[in-house]
DNA sequence: CAGACTTACTTGGATGTCCTAGTATCGGAC
DNA sequence: GTCCGATACTAGGACATCCAAGTAAGTCTG
């Protein structure tokens, strides 16, 4: 990136001076964190475009891959990744048409459905993890000592 | 929300547990800020519902109102927001159709458009802006302190 | 046990974002 | 002066996300 310029910086040097005072820095941090986002949300994207999965996608197949039994009931999926029910609906249609998980109807509750995972669902989750792993997570660009300060610090936001 | 259960620091946990070592880290700052990214989202896109805007079309006018002529050239828009070329055209689209901006033709290149503030649309950035700063910016939810640290790391990262 | 409320999921619609590709124009090299 | 690569914007397509609304089924209350 160009790093001898930072957008977000100039721009917060223009609210200051229109007299914003703390706006400015509440300004700045959503700026920082929405293009934060953006810049991991396409890194880790283009990573899994050789298997087919976004971000959103691997996340579910993740999740299913460390219960117990593969196996979620759709509104459980939405819960623990704070996403509305829609997207849930959405990401299952698609990874179940890639044969990735398959729909089951819940034991006792007949209103529910089960996401349950699949032996391809298995496999590439693991070879995706893999690779995020090693690519992305391990070292996502600052100081491990400030990564377990930030998770702590927005942490407060949530 | 419900302070008493957090999915990442949950989801944190089991990492550990599958012996993921740093890069569990890694991936907790990731959903992180993509969960923070997600309710900044949704709080300002409420707040700007009743003008009609989003948080996209809301920064495209506001960065037109601090301009010297209150026009920039679409390209300019889109490196200052560092967001996608396209994304800038659909934003002007919009915010045409909408009467708070129009295109112009560039005066010495016949490639470029420039995108101007109308009335309407300074009006409308002006009223936006009283209500965000006012709503969100001036207290994101954590220490003034801690919003300032943050920004800096974050800034490490882009 | 019947009606009302709640919960689970899906459908349809609107946004925003990106990518790929295409058209028009600018600018520099020869 | 001409040609070719770079730049500016737009068109079409794929995703993901949310909201509003609808259907089905569980649960609770009187």
């Amino acid at each position: 990136m160009d790093a001898d310029f930072d957008p977000i910086r100039e721009a917060h040097r223009r609210w200051v001076e229109h007299g914003w005072g703390d706006a400015a820095d509440g300004m700045a941090l959503v700026t920082s964190i929405t293009r934060v986002q953006a810049v991991f949300q396409q890194r880790i994207d283009g990573l899994l475009k050789p298997f087919d999965l976004t971000f959103a996608r691997y996340e579910v197949l993740q999740l299913l891959s460390f219960s117990r039994t593969g196996s979620l009931p759709m509104g459980a999926i939405g819960r623990r990744l704070q996403v509305h029910p829609t997207s849930v609906t959405s990401a299952i249609d698609r990874l179940e048409r890639q044969g990735f998980v398959v729909r089951e109807d819940h034991p006792t509750d007949r209103r529910a459905k089960l996401a349950t995972l699949t032996e391809e669902g298995r496999a590439v989750v693991k070879q995706a993890t893999a690779v995020l792993n090693e690519q992305v997570f391990s070292d996502p660009g600052v100081d491990p000592a400030a990564v377990t300060e930030l998770v702590d610090l927005l942490a407060d936001i949530r």
